[in-house]
DNA sequence: TCATTATTTAAGCAAATGCTTAAATAATAG
DNA sequence: CTATTATTTAAGCATTTGCTTAAATAATGA
């Protein structure tokens, strides 16, 4: 990519720059991991089961696919992912699979859904 | 989508389900909101650059393509979209345009650059 | 055991995403 | 005005995402 598309600018603090470099690579693992949980819950449709989810402490593909008037599957696979996040787990009542929060890895998420209640209250804000 | 992949479950209980369901819809635009904002935050190129803002409080394009390793266009495509989604805003500076955060539009990611700094100093959480 | 119910898995596909390259805009310096 | 520099825009393309449908697993009950 050199020369084409990069422009060493007069007045750039070669310091600056260096510092930048020096922090995302120091911070690159906690990126990484921060941007995976955001993207997982920038899906809106994983963000209501995540919402539904703390709302009502479990609840199972049916009853999801049900409330967001979504196909089973279509749930299923968000939930094989937000699983795979670590974000939920799961129990087995008989044929039924109930699944949770789990709570310490979500705490990040918790300011998030306090803004939706309140918003709830009180329209129209972020 | 009717009787296949439909599951009424026997002991389904239908209170739960529509209180389930009145409680996305109540909530749906701060949801929809709510995952426009982590899914740009969920990139993992716009969340460091997003870092970077935060910490050096203004840059250019430039001089984020040279701290990221990434063509001016790519990163230009992004500080649109974080424009586009309110959470950047910029100056203009001769030829050099300076974007920073838009902190109020912002604040809700505020948890997620402290633990970014935590976890420098503490590898290994989340 | 067999039929039914709940869930997952897998293949197929359309839409969205994010990069690349090349061509426009904009602003400055000579 | 012209050449240069910083940035944006646009087209092209490969990858990812998220749905659909159909087929597999799993557990229960007759």
């Amino acid at each position: 990519m050199r020369n084409e598309n990069v422009c060493i600018r007069e007045d750039a603090n070669p310091v600056q720059i260096s510092e930048g470099r020096r922090k995302i690579t120091v911070a690159a693992t906690a990126l990484s991991q921060l941007s995976s949980l955001l993207s997982l819950a920038g899906n809106e449709v994983r963000l209501k089961i995540l919402y539904l989810l703390d709302e009502e402490k479990e609840l199972c593909p049916c009853d999801l696919s049900d409330m967001l008037n979504m196909t089973i599957p279509a749930v299923s696979q968000h939930l094989r992912k937000l699983k795979d996040g670590g974000m939920v787990t799961f129990r087995r009542s008989g044929q039924t699979i109930f699944y949770s929060l789990r709570h310490e890895h979500i705490k990040l998420l918790r300011p998030f859904f306090k803004l939706i209640d309140q918003t709830n209250l009180n329209p129209t804000p972020l």
